[in-house]
DNA sequence: TATATTTATTTCAATTTGGAATTAAGATCA
DNA sequence: TGATCTTAATTCCAAATTGAAATAAATATA
């Protein structure tokens, strides 16, 4: 088990491993301008690398006259990169390449059975089952794991995952755990920070100040500033929900919440209190008569938007516009150039991503240079594990 | 006019002048342990920087038996720096030793006189008085401007100033003409950026993590993480003052704005409307006898708050409930180690502060490893101009 | 086909580097 | 006060790295 950043050695291999990495696709002189290297050094440089595998010669690019210059790209099978996502609803661990292509996924439900020891097992039986069907073992470079927080990522401890089913999961250091089980090298984040920095590596468009919302029960958001992700003292992707759209508004949904923080106005758990409430008050809508004791899931809820139920429709589009207003505060605070959405909640329903991009539009202060784009997560259901993938290869050129 | 990042060559001495600037103090010992250099190349490194009367030695660090380590120390004056802060207020120049301590300061203020052209005049008499009086002209390694935006920082424009009494303030290349007339390399960024980076270089122990927000007219902030102050794609500083803390609330200042904006409720603009609010509701309070045609002043209404009295108290305090709240929204998205506060509205009332940091700390999602630290600019009014002079420490290390 | 142009590779002297050995300067203890 | 020990700074040299120039290769153009 070599320690990851001892993979490629020297400094100038890595800077230019990254480079390459970043570009895709690079001739030569694009390296040699960008990069502080000389040619000389850049020809020993790609020959070293070429030699170790892990880049490749491509083809050739265009040339105005003379000869053609040599296109370079990562060898995808350079190694190969696990991720696993442990989110409140599943676990979801995937095999990809040094291209970020999934090979192979598999997903376990977070349920009552789920504790940290067993997820551990499943992850190792699963890794056994690929290294016999697709790879050798020491093509794997290492595991990487995005999970909710509150975290000490650095550690990789899971301090406090709130709402899993299963026991014994308070203060787990699972990379420590998986790092002596699997015997490979193992780095940690949230789930944001894994899925922004997935989605950053894998567009074809470099923006380099990203903004990523997921949104679903609750609200993780992370971002990325000059090409690098943003860290605060703490690792708490979740916090952005605790926002305060709305000063004593709704209430919060754990009891140490804000009074009409964004969670409570624009997620999951908002909409179906919302429904919940419309059911009580005894509108005129079909969610009534597929309640259970009252309760309206979020599923049922799309159902009958889908549907053209006039109050599903109604309390989508409410929490729609909610989620632009907090939406427009980020942006107004971090000004990013593009802005990836994702979660159950942005695509449940076609028209929650127009509405919320509008109203965000509206409410951002902007000036003719400054306009962001949105999308949404290309990956969706992958991208927080193809992200934590990612972040083996932050250190691996680090 | 040498250009600053080539006044130090090489970027080994670059890095180690960097690593000497941000301890303050250090042996070689340490400089081993954190760069790169070994024991021998940082010996030839230092005497290069020694020799260009960059650093100097200063004494001796303690050992635990046996020769005692030489510590090493920026040469305050190895160079002079000039800072020059642009706001709605007023302008103000600074010059400033390397150790950013400022030896000379002049202001003026913003009228209808200070067109950009006039500006740059008095700028230049100015910094001819004091290359006469305290310096040669070759020690003054640059100039550091910082605005309120929107501006277009890297090229050096000033977009659109709102606000500015004088004409000509549209969209004016005020770097490049700064440039011209100094002789003198210009740096310019947005004025809360330049505060923050003045502050965290300033500080004795530096936090990574900072926040700096600016209460004034308007609301103006800016944050650090891992030590490099966060850029966006917009260079907008002004635009946190348009989150929204209450959807559809107050209107707000300007046409463009949001209803229920952070700065329609905790800004010296808010204070004011609320106080002419209060006049014109007839409510028992001396602030009625000292307003001019139902008009309230910042400065009348903290005098009548420091006399006790009750409205005027009760509406620095809501203002400071308000400012505390936007305050958490800020935490709970970047998660600071350090919150630096300044402005006219933080420091005119004792208890803003205090009012403002309990409901901060309330409303912050936190959890035992996370507790966020408040403190206020220790310069205050230089702030801005002194971390305007430091851009150009930034400019000289990269 | 010759010439100009652009890119890739090789070569070699000059520079830079890392480590070991040496020197220097306290601190401790008898 | 002097012997011994500990740690820091300096010097020196072989080995590695580097940059620039020269050469080779491929393509477009006349």
């Amino acid at each position: 088990m070599k320690p990851l950043e001892q993979r490629i050695a020297g400094t100038k291999p890595k800077d230019v491993f990254r480079q390459i990495y970043l570009h895709g696709t690079v001739s030569r002189q694009q390296l040699n301008e960008e990069g502080p290297l000389t040619a000389s050094t850049l020809t020993r440089t790609l020959d070293e690398l070429a030699e170790g595998g892990w880049i490749r010669e491509v083809g050739f690019g265009e040339s105005s006259g003379g000869r053609r210059p040599i296109l370079y790209e990562v060898q995808p099978r350079s190694g190969l990169l696990l991720g696993l996502d442990i989110s409140r609803t599943g676990a979801r661990l995937v095999l990809c390449d040094m291209q970020l292509r999934p090979l192979h996924t598999r997903t376990w439900p977070m349920d009552r059975e789920l504790t940290p020891e067993r997820l551990i097992g499943r992850v190792e039986a699963c890794v056994n089952e690929w290294i016999g069907k697709t790879c050798s073992r020491d093509e794997l470079l290492g595991l990487g794991v995005g999970a909710v927080g509150p975290l000490q990522a650095a550690e990789g401890i899971i301090l406090d995952p709130l709402h899993f089913p299963a026991p014994g999961w308070g203060n787990v250091p699972i990379a420590r755990l998986l790092e002596e089980r699997l015997e490979l090298p193992v780095l940690m984040d949230n789930g944001a920070n894994a899925a922004i920095w997935g989605e950053y590596l894998t567009s074809e468009q470099k923006y380099a100040h990203l903004l990523y919302v997921n949104a679903g029960i609750g609200l993780r958001s992370a971002s990325i500033s000059n090409g690098q992700v943003i860290y605060g003292a703490a690792d708490m992707e979740g916090s952005v929900g605790q926002m305060i759209i709305q000063t004593d508004g709704w209430p919060p949904r754990d009891p140490g919440g804000n009074y009409g923080s964004w969670e409570s106005y624009a997620s999951i758990y908002a909409l179906e209190r919302r429904a919940a409430a419309a059911v009580r008050m005894g509108r005129e809508t079909s969610l009534a008569g597929r309640s259970e004791q009252g309760e309206v899931s979020f599923g049922i809820l799309l159902e009958e938007a889908a549907k053209d139920d006039p109050v599903a429709r109604e309390l989508l589009q409410e929490c729609a516009t909610y989620f632009g207003i907090g939406l427009a505060n980020l942006i107004n605070i971090l000004h990013p150039e593009k802005v990836v959405l994702g979660g159950p909640l942005v695509t449940g329903h076609p028209s929650f991503f127009r509405i919320a991009t509008q109203v965000a539009t509206r409410k951002t202060y902007h000036y003719p240079q400054y306009v962001p784009i949105f999308g949404t997560s290309k990956r969706e259901d992958e991208a927080i594990a193809v992200g934590a993938a990612a972040l083996l290869l932050r250190k691996l050129w680090s």
